[in-house]
DNA sequence: ACTATTGGCGCG
DNA sequence: AAAGCGCGCCAATAGT
C-alpha cells in the first residue's frame, strides 16, 4: 500500500514570536531544536522527507496553515486542542493542565481564539507534557482503540480543512455574475435594491394595496398581508403557499431572489472570492471550524460555505483543462446507524443502493417517501404529523436500530450523556435545565413548573437521540476525507504543490457533511472518481470492521457544480 | 448610536 | 404536508 510507512516519529511545534521551537520525540528520546520563522517551512519540508513523522501542535489552522501558504504539505498530525476539547468531554476529566485551561477555555470551554500562542505562547515543555497526557487519557480510557481512531481523524479533518481554506473552490466570477444579472438586472449601485426586486416589491405593495411597505420588514409584512384579509400566522415561505392571493406569487419570488441577493449576491463575492492560480479561475475561500458543531460536524466562519445554495452552484467551475468529481452519501445517517446498532435487517434494506426503497421492499412501509418521512422522524425524534405516525412502524420493524435511537433518547431526557460511535460524548444539558428539573419536584411545584420541565426533557431527548446519529455520521465523513485525502496524495504525489502553495493534482475544494468536491487534472478524473469510492468503503470498514453496511455514493465528473446531482 | 435578539431561510 | 435534529447568515427590530 502506498503512503502508510507510518514511523512511530513525533515531532511537536511549539510557536512563539521569533520562530518555533521543535521537539522531535523518537523511541522515548526527545531532540530539541529551535528554528527562525522564516526557515520553518523548509525545515518541516525536510523532517517530514526524512522522518513521516505525525506533527504535533495546538492549532492546525494557524500552524498548519501558515506553513501551506508557505508551500509544504504534511502527511499527518495530531490536533492538541482539537483532541483535548474530545477527551475533557469523554472522561470528564480534570484539567490536564491549568496552563491550558486558562489559555484554551472560554466561556463555554470551547472557542479559544486562534491567535492565542501568538499572543500568550506556552512553554515547549509544556505542549509536550500536554501531549504526554493525552496519550494516558486515552490510553486508560474503556476503548483506546476508538478514541486514537476518533482523535486521528479529527486531526486529519484540520489539515484538509487548512488545505481546501488555501486552495478554495475553484468559481467563475464571470458565471456568478452572469446568473446574478440574469435573475436581478443589472448589479444596482452601493446597497440600492436590483431593478428587479423594486418592480417586485412594487407588485406586492399594490396586491397589498400598502404603498410604503417594506417587505424586508417581517411585522409590517404581517400587518399588510392581515389588512388585505389574508388570515396567516407568519410571513413563512410554506405558509404563504397555502394562500390564493394576487400578492403571494410576487412576495414568494421576492423573497426568493432577496435572499439570493443579500447571501450569495455581488457584495458577497466582493468579500468572499478571490483571483485564482494563473490560468484558473476566482476562487471561494471558505473558513472551516473543524469540530464546530457539538456532534463533531464541521462549520464555516462567514462566507457560508454549508449553505451554498443550489442556486448558484452553477458559478463552481472547474479549471480549463481540469474537472470537478462532486460525490456524496446517499442516506449516511440511517445506514450509520444500523451499522452501530449491528442491525442486520435494517442494513439488509440499505443494501442496492436506496435504502428507502428497501424499505418498501421489505414490506416495512409503503411508498418510498413514506420511508423517506418516517425515517428522518425516527433520526430526530419526531412525535406528531405524518412523520410521528409512520415512525412506530418503523421502530417495530427494527428493535436493534430503534434500541440505538430510543435508548440515547432516554439518556438524555433524564440529563445523562451519551457517546457516538468513536466516542465523542454529548454536552451536559446546561444549568437551567437542570435547574427546570430540580424544580418540578420541589414543594410547591405548579402545573406550568411541571410541563416546563417535561418539555426540556423531551427536547434534550431529542438532542441526544440525533447526536449518536450525526456525530457517527460525522465521523465515517471524517474518515472518507481521510482515507480520500491519503489516496490523492498518493495519485499527485506528496509535494504537488506550486511554490505559493496551490495544489497542481488532484485536491480536495469541498466538503458539506456527506458531500465532496475534488478538482481534478482532467485526464484522472476516473481514478479521482475511484478513489472517492474506495475511500467510502475504507471508512466504513474502519468503523464498522465486517459489519455488512455499504455506503453507495453518486459520484458525478463534471465541469460546474450545478450538474452533479 | 450601539449590541443582542428574532424571524426567516439556506444547507445537510 | 410542513415538524422532529444540527448549523450560519441576513435584515429588521428590540433592548440598552
Amino acid at each position: 500500500m502506498v503512503g502508510l510507512r507510518l514511523s512511530s516519529v513525533e515531532i511537536v511545534v511549539v510557536e512563539d514570536d521569533d520562530g518555533a521551537h521543535l521537539g522531535v520525540v523518537d523511541d522515548g528520546a526527545t531532540r530539541h531544536e529551535t528554528v527562525a520563522a522564516a526557515d520553518l517551512p523548509a525545515r518541516v519540508r525536510h523532517l517530514e522527507r526524512e522522518h513521516r513523522p505525525r506533527w504535533v501542535w495546538a492549532d492546525t489552522a494557524a500552524t498548519y496553515g501558515r506553513l501551506v501558504r508557505a508551500g509544504v504539505r504534511v502527511e499527518r498530525c495530531y490536533d492538541l486542542r482539537l483532541c483535548r476539547r474530545i477527551l475533557r468531554r469523554a472522561l470528564h476529566a480534570p484539567p490536564p493542565s491549568e496552563l491550558w485551561d486558562a489559555a484554551d477555555e472560554g466561556e463555554e470551554g470551547l472557542d479559544a481564539p486562534p491567535t492565542l500562542f501568538g499572543v500568550t505562547p506556552l512553554p515547549p515543555a509544556e505542549v509536550l507534557a500536554e501531549r504526554a497526557r493525552q496519550r494516558e487519557v486515552v490510553a486508560g480510557s474503556r476503548d483506546p482503540g476508538r478514541l486514537a481512531t476518533l482523535l486521528a481523524a479529527e486531526s486529519a479533518g484540520a489539515l484538509v480543512a487548512a488545505e481546501m481554506r488555501h486552495d478554495g473552490l475553484p468559481w467563475s466570477a464571470e458565471a456568478h455574475d452572469r446568473l446574478l444579472t440574469e435573475v436581478l438586472g443589472p448589479r444596482p449601485h452601493h446597497g440600492a435594491r436590483p431593478a428587479v426586486l423594486e418592480a417586485l416589491a412594487a407588485q406586492v405593495r399594490d396586491a397589498l394595496d400598502a404603498p410604503r411597505l417594506n417587505p424586508d420588514s417581517g411585522p409590517a409584512l404581517l400587518r399588510a398581508l392581515r389588512s388585505a384579509g389574508i388570515s396567516v400566522q407568519t410571513t413563512r415561505k410554506w405558509e404563504l403557499e397555502q394562500v390564493d392571493h394576487p400578492a403571494v406569487a410576487p412576495l414568494l419570488e421576492y423573497k426568493r431572489l432577496a435572499r439570493l441577493h443579500s447571501a450569495n449576491g455581488w457584495a458577497w463575492a466582493e468579500e468572499w472570492v478571490r483571483p485564482g492560480p494563473p490560468g484558473g479561475r476566482e476562487r471561494f475561500h471558505p473558513d472551516y471550524v473543524v469540530g464546530g458543531v457539538v456532534t463533531g460536524r464541521w462549520a464555516t466562519r462567514g462566507g457560508g460555505a454549508l449553505q451554498l445554495p443550489k442556486q448558484v452552484r452553477g458559478a463552481v467551475v472547474a479549471d480549463p483543462g481540469w474537472r470537478l468529481v462532486v460525490a456524496d452519501v446517499a442516506q449516511l445517517e440511517p445506514r450509520v446507524l444500523a451499522a452501530m446498532a449491528r442491525d442486520e435487517r435494517m442494513a439488509g434494506a440499505a443494501r442496492g443502493g436506496d435504502l428507502y426503497q428497501g424499505l418498501v421492499d421489505q414490506g416495512v412501509i409503503d411508498t418510498r417517501d413514506h420511508a423517506k418521512v418516517a425515517m428522518l422522524g425516527a433520526l430526530y425524534g419526531a412525535t406528531t404529523g405524518r412523520s410521528g405516525e409512520l415512525v412506530p412502524r418503523l421502530l417495530r420493524a427494527f428493535p436493534r436500530a430503534t434500541a440505538v435511537v430510543e435508548g440515547a433518547a432516554m439518556r438524555g431526557e433524564v440529563g445523562g450523556v451519551v457517546r457516538t460511535w468513536l466516542g465523542r460524548t454529548s454536552p451536559e444539558p446546561p444549568p437551567a435545565w437542570k435547574a427546570a428539573q430540580d424544580r418540578q419536584h420541589e414543594p410547591g411545584a405548579t402545573d406550568d413548573d411541571r410541563r416546563v420541565a417535561r418539555r426540556l426533557a423531551r427536547d434534550w431527548g431529542r438532542f441526544t437521540r440525533n447526536f449518536v446519529v450525526q456525530g457517527t455520521a460525522a465521523e465515517w465523513a471524517l474518515c472518507w476525507l481521510a482515507d480520500l485525502r491519503n489516496r490523492l496524495r498518493a495519485t499527485a504525489g506528496p509535494d504537488a504543490v506550486r511554490p505559493d502553495g496551490t495544489a497542481t493534482g488532484p485536491h480536495l475544494v469541498f466538503f458539506l457533511h456527506d458531500e465532496v468536491i475534488v478538482h481534478t487534472p482532467a485526464d484522472l478524473a476516473e481514478d479521482v472518481a475511484t478513489a472517492v469510492r474506495e475511500a467510502a468503503a475504507g471508512a466504513g470498514r474502519l468503523l464498522f470492521g465486517d459489519f455488512p453496511i455499504d455506503f453507495p455514493l453518486d459520484v458525478a465528473v463534471v465541469d460546474t457544480y450545478a450538474d452533479a446531482g
